[in-house]
DNA sequence: CCGGATCCTTTCTGATACTG
DNA sequence: CAGTATCAGAAAGGATCCGG
C-alpha cells in the first residue's frame, strides 16, 4: 500500500462506525454540544463519542470549543477545512443509495439484513 | 444513522484495511490471480485476502472466476456494476493526497508516522 | 454537564498447519 | 494453487465509576 493508494488515508479517517453519523449531524446543525449528538445518536457510548470527536479534531476536521463554565460546556463545529469533505461525503452518501438497490436487485429485499458482507 | 446518512454503506465495503488496495491493483492490472494479489500485497496473510475477496465478491464489486484444472487457478477481475466505485475510489484518493500535506502543515513533517488519529 | 480512566467483552487479524 | 481450519494475540467497542 502506502504510495499508491491514498484512499486509505480518506477511509482511515471517515472510518470508525459513527465518524459518518457524527460529521453528517455538526454538517447539519452547524454546531453541536456533547450531549445534543449524545441525543441524537442514542446508540453510542460516551467513550466511543468522545474518542470519534477526538480524532476528527486532530484531523481538523471539527473544532472544539471549550467554555470555562459551571456547569461545562463544550460545542463541537466544522472546521473551514473540514468542509471539503462535504463533496467526498455526498459522493459516498449517493453511491451507497445506488449501491443498496443494486444489491436488492441482485438478493432481493430479504436479504437486506443479513450484511453477512 | 439508517436512513439519513448512506455513506456508511459505501464506508462498509471499501474499509476492511486491505480492499482499497486490492481494488487498486485490480482495476490496474484488470485480472490477477490470488497468487499474483499475494506477491503484489505481501503484507496480507492468504485468510484476510480470502475474507476480503469473498465481501467484495458478494457486494459484485469483483468477478471470481475458478478455472477447474489442476492446479487450480481463479481469477480475479472487477465486474461490470464494480466499475461504478471507480469515480468514488479517486475522490478518495485526491482527497487523502491532499490531506496528508494539510496536515503535514498543521503539525510538520514529523508527526507524520505517528497516525495517534 | 462533559468527558477522563478502568475494566471487561467482543470482534478482528495474524501465524501456522492441513486439504482437494 | 488456492484455499479452509484452528488457535492465539491484538484491537475495537461497551459499561461503569469518578472528577472538575
Amino acid at each position: 500500500m502506502s504510495e499508491e493508494c491514498k484512499a486509505e488515508t480518506a477511509l482511515d479517517i471517515l472510518v470508525g462506525k459513527w465518524k459518518p453519523v457524527i460529521l453528517f449531524h455538526i454538517f447539519h446543525k452547524g454546531t453541536l454540544r456533547f450531549s445534543e449528538l449524545q441525543r441524537l445518536i442514542p446508540e453510542i457510548s460516551k467513550k466511543m463519542l468522545t474518542t470519534q470527536l477526538r480524532e476528527l479534531e486532530y484531523h481538523d476536521i471539527i473544532h472544539r470549543k471549550v467554555y470555562a463554565q459551571v456547569p461545562p460546556k463544550v460545542e463541537y463545529s466544522i472546521t473551514e477545512y473540514g468542509k471539503s469533505i462535504a463533496p467526498l461525503m455526498n459522493s459516498m452518501h449517493e453511491w451507497g443509495l445506488a449501491h443498496v438497490k443494486h444489491l436488492q436487485e441482485i438478493y432481493g429485499e430479504e436479504a437486506l439484513e443479513k450484511r453477512s458482507k
